[in-house]
DNA sequence: TTAAATGCAAATTATTTGCAGAAGC
DNA sequence: GCTTCTGCAAATAATTTGCATTTAA
């Protein structure tokens, strides 16, 4: 974890007046000591490696803050329960592409994108606030060469 | 419902090998008889008046026949449940603005989008199946006028 | 006639919550 | 010391499923 990282995120625990936990210390050091997307659940595992003290209370109590603090973000990947991505602290802007042969999430950012939406929200009369582009797409390589560096 | 609309039920129901019941047309009928988005439990209440033995455990084992079929189309709009929207039919790649103040869901479709999604895959290597797009976004009516004409 | 579809109620899954005790400030 | 935080286990909410019965083709 970064420091720039840590620094926003103990200026949210202190903007919000909380504790600082071992509980909370584990579950934020968990979550983004990783660049992957995870659930509830992973990280509650990952967070008990640390420090196996941490409940599943706590971690369904601490994850609601950190996407409140904007350290976090919930994205749809079109699962029966919610994934979080912890790389919008580095990466404000970017977006999803899911692959259909073997479903894994890759990042992209595009300024054009940005642009766009910005356009698009203002002639329909609105400022944005929040914008998520989620694309499900089939790998070409997979295609031409019946392989692919992500799926053999 | 349109006939088109309806052939496409009909094709659906007919190249899946499926029996048309009386619940699956209340169902049906309900589903496409609004253009408005709704939930399951939605459903089951829109259906009902139509045919008042449509059991939910029918509705719930409809939806994803539907949705398979691309005739209803699962959204997210950042709530607990799913959402359905039948609009997709009709206006196959359109997206959504969800409003910050009145919460209400609004539609738009634009070309450029589609363009630069398609680009956007190429670029990374995938060829596009499914894409969604979803902006939150505040009122400009209600900034600057204090009143919007959906939310007074 | 027979395979598919239905309703009911119980099961499942993800998440939330009440409460009594523990711990940060 | 006072309040926030925690773990536990029970509660909730949305959805799914097993099974006996009904129904479409």
């Amino acid at each position: 974890m970064d420091s720039d990282l840590r620094q926003k995120i103990y200026d949210f625990i202190d903007s919000k007046g909380l504790r600082k936990t071992v509980q909370r210390e584990a579950i934020i050091q968990a979550a983004f000591s990783t660049a992957q997307h995870f659930t509830a659940e992973e990280l509650i595992d990952m967070a008990r490696r640390i420090e196996p003290t941490v409940s599943r209370a706590t971690v369904y109590r601490t994850l609601p803050l950190l996407v409140e603090s904007k350290l976090l973000k919930e994205i749809d990947i079109g699962k029966d329960h919610k994934t979080y991505d912890p790389n919008f602290v580095n990466r404000p802007h970017h977006n999803h592409i899911i692959c259909t042969d073997c479903q894994k999430v890759f990042e992209f950012e595009d300024h054009y994108m940005e642009t766009l939406e910005d356009c698009i929200s203002k002639r329909q009369g609105f400022t944005p606030i929040a914008k998520t582009v989620r694309i499900e797409a089939s790998c070409d390589q997979l295609r031409k060469f019946g392989i692919c560096k992500n799926k053999k």
